[in-house]
DNA sequence: ATTTTATGTCAGCGTTGTTGACATTCCAAG
DNA sequence: CTTGGAATGTCAACAACGCTGACATAAAAT
């Protein structure tokens, strides 16, 4: 007899289109409100979503190459190149040769980009927090689990390389 | 005593700003995936994500007004101006004036939209199923509960009406 | 010495947001 | 009935940020 309601007798109504249609389009208004206060923030300094994803990885991993940064963030090096240059430009990044391979540029955050990374992020995880709590542990088990199946396999492994801690 | 390991005593360890992170993440790199079978299907046919948002909403509720497609896509009438103009010159798209309101246009579906929205929808499933099925039952409730809790008060409201039935 | 790799610049294009200006239609106040 | 305002939708132009292609530079690898 089913746990929870949805035991091993696994009756796949959660598999239904109606059911993957919900998800689709929760999905998609919850993206919206995933980036709304960032976006809000972003809009004051003239900046727009890639500035965040940008500041957002470089604070992850302080000193990571420009290579890196575009196989995370899954764009070309001309687009990032735009939002790095403004970037650097307003002093918000640091820009150092790699002192092994001097080829490489090796990304940082000044102090005021840390500001600005810390502003955003607050924002952003005010909503998550708010969020994951309104939900429950349970919940928020669930959703991490969902979103990492919905990942493309190259994604998923870079992902969860990030996850568990940078080597 | 707690059941399912995370009963009432909630330690709340799902709320750090470490666990908040990797959510961050996940609903980023996500998204991606989300995306990734209609964009490519899309490109195929010089469309672009803007033209899958409509085609999804037109054919979720035939007859539509232009209105209240923009208030359910968050964009300006401008910006949806332009995609649904393509779309009804390429015959995916029918607009009848309104018979009360003249000032309205309704949408359709014709028989080619239907069929490129059919196959947008199919690949962006699939994915979905997939996902699904690989989470299960416990999981894809707590996706949804999360991503319902993320979105905006007034866009959640939309969403909810949308999700339980057009009035 | 030559080739490959990593980075960056410049030029240009497409999608999709934005505002501003404007035409049409409806409705309500006078 | 007329007029003025609100609602609706269209056209034009601009910005952000993806993309490709061509090319320069410098260092590493062969």
């Amino acid at each position: 007899m089913p746990e929870n309601g949805v035991g091993r007798g696994e009756n796949l109504l959660f598999l239904t289109d109606e059911q993957l249609r919900k998800g689709i389009e929760a999905m998609f208004f919850a993206y919206r409100g995933f980036t709304a206060d960032p976006d809000r923030i972003l809009a004051q300094y003239n900046y727009g979503r890639a500035h965040h994803r940008a500041l957002h990885f470089i604070n992850r991993s302080h000193g990571t190459t420009v290579n890196n940064l575009l196989s995370v963030l899954g764009v070309t090096k001309q687009s990032l190149n735009r939002v790095l240059r403004t970037l650097i430009e307003d002093g918000l990044v640091e820009s150092r040769v790699g002192r092994r391979d001097r080829r490489e540029r090796h990304l940082y955050l000044t102090e005021a980009g840390r500001a600005l990374e810390a502003e955003l992020s607050e924002a952003q995880q005010a909503r998550m927090r708010a969020a994951y709590r309104a939900a429950g542990p349970q919940a928020v088990a669930g959703f991490r689990q969902v979103l990492e199946a919905m990942m493309e396999d190259d994604i998923r492994r870079q992902y969860l390389q990030l996850r568990d801690g940078k080597p």
